[in-house]
DNA sequence: GCATTAACCACAG
DNA sequence: CTGTGGTTAATGC
């Protein structure tokens, strides 16, 4: 277990640019980095919680275990924090991150990044930042899931991807169509028709994982209509 | 009533 | 793991 030169690191958060020489040292004695493959747990819901977890590379999705069905909150892209919420604000977690790639994360012991946050308010202020833009995704992925019908969730899950995760209308879709399911809330079968249907309409091209979006304007109009 | 939406089930690649 | 067809329940004209 190699402890990390936090200080040569070339994939350092915005957060941790911030950071002077010697808090960089007090990090990189207090975290390791881990590789992780694809459909690999990175931390579980119900486990202690002891590290904050920050994305080098990678795609990870979080998922929690609702009183009906798995749910997946979100998909989240490198560079990025995981589990702050979860770690800071009880003591055991209560969603899970799974890798959805071949992903690399940095383990950082809490009390040390508790330590980092008091000592230098540069960090502080681009975590709560972080933090801030997490939230208001949430708010819009909240009501966007509550309000729509089925193409009104799926045609924003799409965007998101094409817009937020590969920049880019063609890729392949990193769920199954299970799992897309249990990111908009909805059953295998339906998001196997809908996703069938949105290419006969000519808005999408689909075959098997791979997906182009044809027609961004109506994928837009979708979501917005519901 | 009738149409629409979407879940659940069964079965087949 | 996916796709399809049938059935069913809820909701809205």
């Amino acid at each position: 277990m190699d402890t990390m030169s936090c200080y040569a690191c070339l994939l350092k958060s915005r957060a941790a640019e911030n950071l002077g020489d010697l808090e960089l040292n007090i990090m990189g004695e207090n975290c390791v980095v881990v590789a992780f493959e694809k459909g690999e747990t990175i931390f579980k819901q119900n486990a202690l919680s002891s590290n904050i977890i920050y994305l080098q590379t990678g795609l990870v999705k979080l998922i929690i275990d609702g009183p009906q069905r798995k749910q997946i909150l979100q998909i989240k892209k490198a560079p990025c924090y995981l589990g702050l919420p979860t770690t800071m604000g009880d003591k055991i977690n209560h969603y899970s991150a799974v890798a959805l790639e071949p992903t690399a994360a940095c383990f950082i012991d809490i009390e040390t990044f508790k330590q980092l946050l008091r000592m230098n308010t540069n960090f502080s202020y681009e975590i709560i930042l972080e933090l801030c833009k997490n939230e208001l995704d949430h708010f819009h992925r909240c009501v966007n899931l509550v309000q729509s019908q089925i193409f009104g969730r799926l045609a924003a899950n799409l965007l998101y991807f094409a817009n937020e995760i590969y920049d880019s209308d063609e890729f392949d879709l990193p769920l199954s169509r299970n799992e897309m399911a249990d990111l908009i809330c909805t059953s295998r079968e339906t998001v196997s028709r809908s996703l069938n249907e949105l290419a006969e309409e000519n808005v999408i091209e689909i075959q098997g994982k791979h997906l182009r979006i044809t027609n961004k304007d109506m994928l837009r109009k979708i979501k917005e209509k519901g």
